[in-house]
DNA sequence: TATTGTTATACTCTATAACTATA
DNA sequence: TATAGTTATAGAGTATAACAATA
């Protein structure tokens, strides 16, 4: 084949120069290789986050849940569903207000977290290979910046 | 108001121990201010990665833009159509190729493209506002090293 | 037979309006 | 009246199959 004239790979250089384009492509890479990762456990990566946050916040009504998520509620609701039809979460009604639900993980949910969690560590890992420890910890630290530089950061 | 039960802000350190966790925040971040960013230019983030990548590579082909931009052929048409129907890109025969269409920009494709990349730039110095120079290296370098870690990485 | 660009289509994700039941 | 959860729906974004023109 002849790529004398066309190259291969294009010029990107341009993009390649933005923080946000290398964080994007990173952040793709990493969210690929997640789907794959919690593919035997038939979770998303919106449905695994919600399982975490559930575990983790026992009680939770769905609007904290979906505020937390950045989720608008309409499409909570399904997330919800699917986790409840699996018997992974318990969705019931509070006494002191019948108007919410109290979200809570089943054993089967914790399990299944809790071995999801692990997967999730070791693709962690995998996708990190090659950045030492302490570069890590700045990497964490520039991301915080980013995120709180993000518009009405702290309202 | 009484948030002595249930806390405004809900617990996600398990979420936050993860990289990709605040990788996937840092990069929505910075996508929601890309977006408003490009609106008075009136292109969207991926007609100004189409036009950027057209203007650095002239002539190139639409499967080869497509294959850059990790879009399917079929995705691309429409956005070539928009760039094209603004008068800002020319969509021409490949004499040697009947089939292939070469692109290019067009004088007030330049010109747009060049304003909406200083406008970019000054979005990237807001969103990484308080990242130092040799932090901003670094983390550079860190998304570089998990890109390529991404599965089949370098093939 | 393979490739470029295209159409049609479907599936996921996300966003908004309007409803119900409770407060 | 305001809020929690729900329904229906509409709009992006993305993916696949099949076609015409060309190689």
């Amino acid at each position: 084949m002849t790529d004398d004239i066309q190259p291969h790979h294009i010029a990107d250089d341009t993009l390649a120069g933005l923080v946000g384009y290398r964080l994007r492509r990173a952040s793709n890479a990493i969210q690929g290789d997640l789907s794959e990762t919690l593919k035997p456990f038939e979770l998303r990566m919106i449905t695994f986050t919600a399982l975490v946050l559930i575990r983790d916040n026992a009680g939770l009504s769905q609007s904290r849940l979906a505020a937390a998520m950045d989720v608008e509620r309409p499409n909570l609701v399904v997330i919800v569903d699917e986790l409840e039809n699996r018997d992974l979460i318990t969705r019931e009604r509070v006494p002191t207000d019948r108007r919410t639900y109290a979200l809570n993980t089943t054993p089967a949910g914790e399990t299944l977290c809790a071995e999801a969690l692990e997967a999730v560590k070791a693709h962690e890992v995998r996708m990190l290979a090659g950045v030492e420890d302490g570069t890590q910890a700045v990497l964490v630290a520039a991301l915080a910046r980013i995120i709180g530089n993000r518009r009405g950061g702290d309202e």
